[in-house]
DNA sequence: TATGAATGAGGGTTCATTCAT
DNA sequence: TATGAATGAACCCTCATTCAT
C-alpha cells in the first residue's frame, strides 16, 4: 500500500499525468503500426525513456493495450452512449448516436477507437472479456433501441440484431478508408450515412 | 535464383499444386491467430514441413502473405464481381452483389477474405499498393454502380462514395461478430441487409 | 513427429552426441558458478554457438538443469547403485556403496553430481518431483539396508532414517570442501570415512 | 560517504536495531527462495520499505549477504563454540558441540546459518574469504579436539581431518531433509547421530 | 525437394543500483 | 530518512531467414 501504486492506477482506472501522456504515445504509436509490430523499445523512444524506465508506469505491454482500450471506451461512453442515452424517441437517439459515432471515428481524436475496432481479437483472456463486455453492452443498447423503435411503429419490423450490427458496420468501417484531407468533410459523411440508413438507398 | 524459383510462382500468377495447399494452410492459421501473431514454425509444422522445406514453396513472410490475400482477391472477384457484373439493372446488380459478399464472409469458405479485411494494413510498399489498386477497383465498381442507378432515376440522390463505403461496412462488418452456429443463419443476415440497406430503417 | 523431435531426446532419455557435448559443457559452467549465476549467452558461447543456436539442442534452461541432473542421476546410479545391489550381505553393501559414492564426488568426473547436490532446490515443479523421486529411492535404499544389518545382527539398533541421512551427510559434505590436488587422497577420504561410519569415533 | 553511512555498520560490526531487522526479514527470504532468485525489491517490500529506501541501510545486495552470513557466523559461534570450548574433556567436548550444532540446525532459528551451508560459494573475493576463514576456524576447533582425544588415547587413531569433516558433514547436511514436523524429533536426531558417530554403526 | 544447423536481430521483461528531491 | 523516477545491462527466449548437404 505505497504511495506508488496508489497515484499510479486503481485498475484501468484514472492514471497520473505521466502515465496518461505515455498512453496517448503508445496509443499513436499502436494505431499506426499495429499491436505486435509496435516494440516496447519503440516506444519508450517515443516517450524518452528507456525501455526499463517504461515499465515504472506501465506493467505489462498486455496491459498497456488493456489501459489503451479502456480509455477508448470510456472516451467512446462518454462522447456518444452518454450523449444520446436521455434522448427520449429512439430514432432520433439512434441518429443522434451514429452523428456522434462517425464523428469520433473521422476526427484524428481517437487513435484509441480505431485501436479497440482493429485489434479487436488482440486482448485474450480476462482483459478481452472486459473490453468485450463493454462491446457488448453497446450493441445491447442499439438493439434494444431498435426493438423500442418497431413497437412505436416508428421503423419497419427488422431483425433489431441485424440492424444492430449493420449500423456498427456502416459506422465503424469508416476508420478504414477515411481520411481527414479527402474529398468528403466529416459532417458529409456523417449526415450521408444518416440518410441512407434510415431512408434506405432506393426511391420511395 | 535456383531452379524452383523459376517454375514457382510468377508472382501471385498461378501456383503449383503443393503451394495451393500450403496457402491454403497458411491461410487458416493466419486468419485464426493474426498474421503476427503467426510463426513460420507453426506454418511450416502444419504443412508437414519444416522451415526450411517450407521456404521452397514461399520466397517470405510477407510474400506469403500477399499471395494468399492475391487468391482472396480472385476468390472474390470470381465468386462475387463476376457474377453480378453481367447483370443490367443497376439496383439489382447491387442487391445481388450484396447478397454474394454477405454469403462469402458468413461461409467458412475464405479465410483468405477474413485475412483481407483484418490485415488491411500489414502489407506495405509495392504489396500493400497491389492489393489495395484491387479493392479501390471494387469500391470504384460500387460508386458507379450506385452513380448508374440514381441517373436511370431507381435510387435517391446520394453521394456515390458515401453509399459505396456504407455498403461496405454494413457488408464485410460481418466477419467481426458472425457465428457459423449463432442464431442467425447467413441468410437472414443476407437478406436483413438487402432489405435494410436498400429500403432504409423508417417506415415508408 | 519429425526427425528433429526423434533424434534429440527422448525426454531426459538418451542424446545426440552434439547434445551430450553440450550438457558437458553447460554443467561445467553451472557446477563452477551456479544456475542462476549461469546465463544462456555464456553457455552457448562456451559451445561456440550463438544463444539462438543453443536453443536447437535444449528447449529452456530449466529443461537444461533437469537433463544434466537426469544424466548425474544416470551416472551415479549406474556407478553406485548398480554395483552395489548384488552385494549380499548388507554391511558390505554399505560399505561399498559409502566407497563408489566417495569416489563419484571426488573423482573430478561429475560436475553433474555437484550441480544435483548443490542445486538441490532449484528445480521446482514436474522436473523437481521427478529428481527427487530418484534421490528418494537411494534414501529408502539404504534405510532398508541398514534395516537389513539390523535385522540379521550385524549392526547395533538405530534409526534407520538418521543413520541413512548420516551416511549421506558424511559421504556428500564430501563436494563442499575436497580439492583433489589436497593433502588428501580420494582413497584416504573413503577409507577413512568407512572405517569411522562403521567402528565409530570412541575406542572400543 | 554521507553520514548515513558513517553511522550504520563498522563492515559486519554492530549493527542499529532497524538495521538488524532489515537483516533477519533479508536472511527469512534468502533462505527460502536462494540469493540469486531473491530480489531486492522483494526484500525491500518485506522491510516495508522501497528499493530506494533499503539502500539506505545496505551498502549493496552481496554485502547485504556478507552481513547476514556474518551474523550467522556470530550467532553460531556464541551458541556452539562458546558453549562447548571450555569442556575439558575432548570427547564430551565434541559431543556437546554436535548436540548444539544439530540443534542449531534443526529449530528454526536461524535462517542465517542455512543460507551459510547453501550459499557456501556465492560470495567472492574479500568478503568470501571473510567467512570462510570463520569456518576454516571451526574446522581447525575440530580437527585439534580429535587430535587432543587421540593423544590422550580417548578415541581410535583417524585422521583427524577426515574426522571433521566426517562430523561436519553429519552434522550440517541435516539442513537439507529435516523437517521440523517430520516423523523424527530434533532432540532424536542429534542424540542418535551422536551415537552414531562416537559408537559406529557396527556391533561392538 | 527437403533437411538440420545456425544466425543476427529483436522480443518483452527484470535486475541491482543511483540520484535529485 | 525515504522517495519516485530512471537507467544500463542483462535476462531467457523467439523470430524470419539462410545454407551446406
Amino acid at each position: 500500500m505505497n504511495a506508488a501504486t496508489k497515484r499510479r492506477r486503481d485498475d484501468t482506472g484514472t492514471a497520473s499525468l505521466r502515465t496518461q501522456a505515455i498512453l496517448e504515445t503508445a496509443a499513436k504509436l499502436i494505431c499506426a503500426k499495429g499491436y505486435a509490430a509496435t516494440g516496447m523499445q519503440e516506444i519508450a523512444e517515443a516517450c524518452g525513456l528507456t525501455k526499463a524506465g517504461l515499465y515504472h508506469y506501465i506493467e505489462s505491454k498486455e496491459n498497456l493495450l488493456l489501459a489503451i482500450m479502456s480509455y477508448g471506451m470510456d472516451l467512446f461512453e462518454e462522447q456518444v452512449l452518454l450523449q444520446v442515452v436521455g434522448i427520449e424517441d429512439p430514432v432520433e437517439r439512434l441518429k443522434a448516436c451514429m452523428a456522434k459515432n462517425v464523428t469520433l471515428v473521422t476526427r484524428g481524436w481517437s487513435k484509441e477507437i480505431t485501436i479497440i475496432l482493429h485489434e479487436h481479437a488482440t486482448l485474450t483472456g480476462a482483459a478481452g472479456k472486459q473490453i468485450n463486455a463493454r462491446k457488448k453492452r453497446y450493441v445491447r443498447f442499439l438493439e434494444s433501441s431498435v426493438q423500442e423503435a418497431i413497437d412505436r411503429g416508428l421503423v419497419r419490423k427488422v431483425d433489431p440484431t441485424v440492424a444492430a450490427y449493420a449500423f456498427l458496420g456502416t459506422v465503424l468501417w469508416v476508420y478504414k478508408w477515411f481520411l481527414p484531407e479527402g474529398k468528403l468533410s466529416d459532417e458529409q459523411v456523417a449526415d450521408g450515412m444518416i440518410d441512407l440508413f434510415f431512408k434506405g438507398l432506393e426511391v420511395r
